[in-house]
RNA sequence: GGCGAGGUAGCUCAGCUGGUUAGAGCGCAGCAUUCAUAAUGCUGAGGUCGGGAGUUCAAGUCUCCCCCUCGCUACCA
């Protein structure tokens, strides 16, 4: 123990700044965003035990658009919704054990300190630029209106619901002006354009600071490919104003204009420190973000928003006069079975879901159990989480304590051996600290995990080999027996110390069970002696496969409720078209048609290549409903087509009409079908 | 289409700069065991390493072509 602890003096103590990136305070946590936190809060528990000051901080990411508006619809001031997913975001990061040092929100004062400061700077620097641009605006509301509140009908292939940068059916991008009927689906109004300034970041003054920066090893080899790409592209300037009204933080010396959410969002990150160090003797702002500070800053992020963080935010940070990020380590999505989350497979699951049938701690282990340092993808595989959590965590780990406790509770009183029965044996353990310690530094979990299962594996051998039920049955084998058990109960006591980390809330129950201190990564150094545990409890339950279908069959249920509200809004942004003489209508030659076959086509991301009968002949035509339609599930089918449509030639070959369909796009699109009794080629009228 | 990341036993994944009969865990089968939350131990069966061609004395590992998956991006009424 002593020996251990001028060990750990002697290295010297670092000072670490973690960050995971700020959820927005629009939705519930879920389990994609958890492989972030997850990963996040097994490295900051890591550095902890290895003894450095380690802060973890986070904060709600509160403004924006989408708030501004979800709270006018609810009739909540955007304060009171932010207050509101600020309680369930807190609850759902404490019941999963997400260790904030602080939990902050972009809307506070410190925020809006930092990012004025930070705005002068960047502007007193001759880094910011003043640009018209013309932009859709709701006259009725009153508002400039981002592309994703602009409906309307594709300009292409005329689809309707269409948001305002590209057509979820056709795949066409275009801007929300060529939009056709395009309504605001705020209020519904048509949108008009509107002139306005705005502010601009100029990037591409910090190029080479940036080169440099992203050249020093700040990102994962992956990530400095795409930024090679990114600057080939050149840098563009970043629009980081947004006018009136909008739920953010106004502008210096411009009113009526506001940060873009995605300005302040970052700051986030150092306002929720700074709140920190106010409640905190230890802690100096500047120490810490100072440029040339020697403490370490990582920002914890997913893939997606990389750009921000490798490009934008070390710009900014620097340009005002701050340190630039130590590092910045991006992960990968989530899958769920092999695919992208689901809302009707039921794998869309929120974090609150999880927990209302699951232990947290079995999602941290499995995701401990397949992270590494990359950025691939992650899948959990219910079945197999299932199954590794009950080998792993019960069968092997847990079960060493138990199989041992009993013994020495019953026959020696909770009284361990006061010698080590097999130093050699309790060294590898102790050494294998070392090894372990690297790979949760360097963000291998899943290596970490995989020595640490080897080791139990070792553990249940070396029972199995001692066999201390036979000896108990021999007279004059006590010692054997208390020794075994005890030697057992200190294996198990490294591997939790271990799995500390990954398993905080088992590892405090073991702790008690121990009857030790809270274990530091050290303390494997050397066994326990002449120590007395108390009575065993059960650490840890097998997982049920009811459980996770009950879970799943929760997130089913769930959809059901959203998509009900959604349709009710989207009919209500979706008016009824001008008013038309019947001639029109009987312009349009619809007809009966039997899908006589159905395939995938080559090189086409959104497009079914459909054979039609429709009675005198058959039409070929190209419908844009992949995303929602099987080929196999087409083929025999009745429809409706619009027959008299001129042929257009696509890239693929040239259609032959249309047939009609319902929906928003993307996986809710539902073709007719009329009922039983029609026959191909019969008008519809 | 471009760029990036992948495609290794039923499942989840290791395999660094090319070098003995391709590995682990889970699952499966058989045996042993009963201290333990039916947990544990031993043994075994499973792979032409996405496909093809090439470089090499030697390729899962390098080169080229193709197929598939995921992401970004563009295009496609």
């Amino acid at each position: 123990m002593n020996a251990s602890k001028s060990e750990s003096a002697s290295r010297p103590r670092r000072r670490i700044l973690v960050t995971s990136a700020l959820p927005y305070a629009n939705g519930s946590i879920h389990l994609g965003h958890l492989v972030e936190y997850i990963q996040t809060d097994i490295w900051v528990r890591f550095q902890k035990m290895q003894g450095h000051q380690c802060i973890y901080v986070c904060a709600d990411d509160a403004h924006g658009t989408p708030i501004m508006l979800r709270a006018q619809n609810e009739g909540i001031t955007p304060e009171e919704l932010i207050a509101r997913t600020d309680t369930e975001h807190r609850a759902d990061f404490a019941d999963f054990g997400i260790g904030f040092d602080n939990f902050h929100s972009t809307h506070s004062d410190e925020n809006r300190e930092l990012a004025e400061y930070i705005y002068k700077g960047l502007r007193d620097g001759g880094h910011i630029a003043v640009r018209t641009i013309k932009q859709a605006y709701d006259p009725e509301k009153e508002m400039f209106l981002p592309d994703r509140f602009i409906k309307g009908e594709c300009p292409r292939c005329g689809a309707a619901d269409q948001y305002g940068d590209n057509c979820e059916v056709c795949g066409a991008t275009y801007s929300p002006t060529e939009l056709k009927n395009a309504v605001s689906a705020v209020s519904g109004a048509t949108p008009v354009e509107k002139e306005s300034e705005h502010f601009f970041f100029k990037l591409g003054d910090f190029e080479t600071m940036l080169k440099e920066w992203t050249a020093g090893d700040h990102t994962q080899p992956e990530i400095s490919h795409k930024l090679t790409e990114w600057f080939e592209a050149g840098l563009q300037d970043w629009d980081i104003s947004r006018d009136a009204p909008y739920f953010g933080f106004e502008i210096p010396d411009a009113p009526g204009k506001y940060f873009y959410v995605w300005l302040d969002a970052p700051i986030g990150y150092m306002a929720s420190f700074k709140n920190l160090c106010s409640q905190r003797e230890d802690l100096d702002f500047d120490d810490w973000w100072k440029a040339g500070s020697d403490c370490e800053v990582y920002h914890f992020i997913g893939k997606d928003i990389a750009y921000f963080h490798t490009l934008f935010w070390p710009a900014m940070l620097y340009g005002a006069g701050f340190r630039t990020p130590t590092a910045v380590f991006c992960h990968g999505f989530l899958t769920v079975n092999g695919q992208k989350m689901s809302k009707s497979r039921g794998t869309f699951i929120k974090a609150r879901s999880y927990l209302q049938q699951l232990n947290p701690e079995y999602l941290r282990y499995y995701y401990a159990a397949k992270l590494g340092r990359g950025i691939e993808d992650l899948d959990l595989n219910l079945e197999d989480f299932q199954l590794r959590i009950n080998s792993d965590l019960v069968g092997k780990v847990v079960n060493i304590a138990s199989r041992c406790a009993g013994f020495i509770k019953k026959r020696f009183d909770g009284q361990l051996s006061s010698e080590c029965a097999e130093p050699e044996l309790y060294a590898r353990f102790a050494e294998a600290r070392i090894r372990i310690a690297e790979l949760y530094e360097q963000r291998e979990f899943s290596r970490a995990v995989r020595e640490i299962m080897a080791l139990a594996d070792q553990a249940n051998q070396y029972i199995d080999a001692n066999k201390p039920w036979v000896l108990a049955k021999e007279d004059g084998k006590d010692q054997q027996v208390q020794d075994v058990c005890s030697m057992g109960l200190n294996l198990f006591r490294a591997l939790i110390a271990f799995l500390k980390p990954v398993l905080p809330k088992m590892a405090e129950q073991a702790e008690a069970f121990l009857n030790i201190e809270a274990l530091n990564w050290e303390d494997i150094a050397s066994p326990l002696t002449d120590h007395t545990i108390n009575k065993f409890k059960p650490l840890m339950t097998r997982i049920e496969a009811e459980k996770i279908d009950a879970m799943l069959e929760a997130s089913k249920e769930h959809l059901q409720e959203t998509a009900a509200t959604t349709t009710a809004a989207e009919n209500k942004t979706a008016p009824i078209a001008e008013e038309i003489e019947f001639d029109d209508f009987a312009k349009i030659d619809l007809r009966i048609a039997r899908i006589i076959k159905a395939e995938h086509v080559k090189g086409a991301d959104k497009l079914l290549q459909l054979t039609l009968d429709i009675g005198a002949e058959t039409r070929n035509v190209f419908a844009g409903i992949k995303s929602a339609y099987a080929p196999e599930d087409l083929e025999g089918k009745l429809t409706v087509m619009v027959a008299n449509l001129k042929p257009r030639k696509m890239r693929f070959g040239v259609s032959e009409g249309m047939v009609l369909a319902a929906g928003p796009g993307g996986k809710d699109l539902w073709i007719l079908e009329p009922h039983d009794g029609a026959q191909p080629g019969m008008k519809v009228k």
